[in-house]
RNA sequence: CGGGACGUAGCGCAGCUAGGCCAGCGCGCGGCGUUCGGGACGCCGAGGUCACGGGUUCGAAUCCCGUCGUCCCGACCA
């Protein structure tokens, strides 16, 4: 038996594809299936095979380093939660899409942990009593499960899926600040460390609540969240978040409201062609149903809803689209649909509206649109707010410039939850003047199998991976050619050893295959260093060095190999 | 959950519309031989409950019904 670090690829668990299997869409997922990291066992839940798996606890062992650094305490908590925990918080119903429920012989009720807020905020009550108890970090590396509605892109979204989760607990603000600065600064080493170019963007905090939060994004096309970023000021935020300066529309004196017949107009495309103007001097009109309850939405014509936004307006559980029966109802005309003169349904209005004036607006009648609508004149909102969706090249909230609008892929977020937890669980402690006090919380997490295949896709060309060092299975491909040569197959048997004796992880590529398939599987696999030797290196005493990155190989003699390793590896 | 598609060997697919000869092809896999610096070649060979259940029929991969699974598009998320 050989030891740990290093491998032979003819007794390796795996086998490289030449065809991708046809679930896989995108080209980091198809790599991941065709090297071999991985293997899909069911929807959205996947087996590491031996590959993937040494990546994934490479990427677990920095995050694990970095967390210890800023003196977090790693434990385990379990993955099978009780109904109660989750009542206390009111999560059993809240989180519902996303939650695997499940129960036991006797009928009670049981979850698969998606998040672990409501165990650690548990542990603390029970252990914390004092302010002398904290600060305290605790982290975990878990798998977690959530029920996704939709299961995609491989390990980007699966349903079973590994995760570091770090909560924090302080017995003050300033204290909080300082623990998820702390925590966002050691996620900005752990990113720098495995080689990946990261963002941190203001983030919507979704169903794990709280009020601030930063998301760690990750740059390309492969994204599936898009980022707003400003390029002057360095302002960036998600987009489901971001703010911006809307365009101004020039004001004019506001003129006498008066109707105009719109045959068959129903749309704000079709309105503002028929009647020969802008979309900006339009207002549009969107339903939605909130809990249920109907909601009247107006934004400028050129503008979309956020309907992030407008959910943290409402402070409501769902929204949604309300149907064409609820609409109608309502005793709404789609199409023309009017804020002006509506009673018994809230308004939900968008200050561009507030910005423009002279409008164009629904008559609340088939074919009839009423002009030169003004705010307030004409109505009012119950609630005046920013509800709209940030576009590229809208202004920065925070400087003269302009905003654009990219791809990412979040792979870490933080939160800060202050006593969203701690208040309806009672985890408090007594502060310096014995008063009772709840903790103030913050919940920090990064998907580990989410960034190892944001990871491949994010490095990779058209023959195969590119790892980054840090994260590569191996860090040495050695290629052994024409191995069926005794010469050769004794030089490269000394060279592996030589090379795993010196402290390197090598795959030693020891199968009798034609020189072809090795290149192609060492060019599919991606690890940053190949050294190829075979009968015609030998014949001058070399071996050959190539970086996977790079496109053409030098050789170096046999015997000064190991010794000028750490100048191919440097960087 | 709504809309669409698919399920035939480890992977990629054909066959199904107009049921019927031994269920095929490429890759991969095993053996032998020839090759050997960018997915070599020849010969021989192994491997299939045609997703599952029911039905129609003399006869079903193929037609009908149901179930399950998987993928894609939309709303949710690390």
């Amino acid at each position: 038996m050989e030891n740990y670090p290093s491998m032979r690829m003819s007794q390796l668990f795996t086998r490289t594809l030449r065809q991708a299997p046809a679930e896989a869409e995108s080209e980091g997922h198809r790599l991941a299936l065709r090297a071999g990291l991985i293997r899909q066992t069911a929807a959205g839940i996947y087996s590491y095979l031996p590959l993937g798996w040494r990546s994934y606890r490479k990427i677990e062992q920095i995050i694990r380093e970095e967390m210890d650094a800023i003196g977090a305490q790693e434990l385990s908590m379990p993955v099978l939660q009780p109904r109660e925990r989750w009542e206390e918080t009111g999560r059993w119903e809240s989180f519902q899409p996303p939650l695997f429920k499940l129960r036991d012989r006797r009928g009670h009720s049981l979850c698969l942990g998606p998040t672990h807020e409501e165990v650690v905020t548990d542990l603390v009550r029970h252990h914390v009593r004092s302010y002398r108890d904290l600060p305290l970090l605790l982290y975990q590396i878990q798998t977690k499960f959530r029920d996704e509605l939709r299961p995609r892109g491989g390990l980007l979204r699966a349903r079973e899926f590994g995760m570091k989760d770090l909560y924090s607990f302080d017995a003050t603000e300033d204290g909080l600040d300082e623990s998820y600065h702390q925590v966002a600064k050691a996620y900005e080493r752990i990113f720098d460390r495995c080689g990946l170019p990261w963002l941190a963007v203001e983030a919507d905090s979704g169903p794990i609540g709280g009020k601030e939060s930063l998301e760690f994004m990750l740059l390309g096309p492969a994204g599936d969240d898009e980022v707003v970023r400003c390029g002057q000021c360095g302002y960036a935020a998600n987009r489901e978040k971001a703010r911006a300066r809307k365009v101004h529309i020039a004001q004019g004196a506001p003129a006498s409201l008066y109707e105009v017949s719109t045959p068959g107009v129903k749309t704000i495309a079709a309105l503002a062609a028929f009647l020969g103007i802008p979309e900006h001097k339009t207002l549009k009109a969107v339903f939605y149903a909130a809990d249920g309850r109907l909601i009247f939405a107006v934004i400028r014509g050129d503008l979309t809803i956020n309907e992030v936004k407008l959910r943290n307006l409402l402070q409501c559980q769902e929204l949604r689209l309300a149907s064409d029966e609820e609409v109608k109802l309502a005793g709404l005309v789609a199409g023309s649909a009017s804020p002006v003169g509506l009673t018994g349904i809230p308004i939900i209005a968008d200050d561009s509206v507030a910005d423009g004036n002279n409008f164009v607006a629904g008559g609340n009648r088939s074919d009839i649109h009423l002009v030169n609508v003004n705010y307030p004149r004409d109505f009012t909102a119950e609630t005046l707010a920013d509800i709209a969706l940030a576009r590229d090249g809208d202004g920065c909230p925070r400087c003269p410039g302009s905003l654009q609008i990219t791809k990412g892929l979040e792979v870490g977020h933080v939160f800060k939850l202050g006593t969203l937890y701690s208040e309806p669980m009672r985890a408090t402690f007594l502060d310096r003047n014995g008063h009772e006090q709840p903790v103030l919380m913050g919940c920090y997490g990064i998907g580990i199998g989410r960034l190892l295949a944001a990871a491949v896709e994010q490095n990779h060309d058209e023959r195969g991976i590119i790892w980054p060092q840090a994260i590569a299975p191996y860090t040495i491909h050695l290629c052994a050619l024409g191995v069926d040569n005794g010469n050769v197959h004794q030089a490269a048997e000394k060279l592996y050893t030589a090379l795993r004796d010196s402290g390197h992880e090598v795959l030693f590529d020891d199968r009798l295959e034609s020189p072809g398939v090795k290149f192609n599987d060492a060019d599919l696999l991606g690890l940053p260093l190949r050294v190829v030797i075979s009968p015609r290196t030998l014949s001058n005493d070399c071996v050959e060095v190539k970086r996977r990155r790079d496109k053409s190989s030098t050789s170096t003699s046999y015997g000064s190999l190991v010794q000028r390793l750490p100048e191919w590896l440097r960087s």
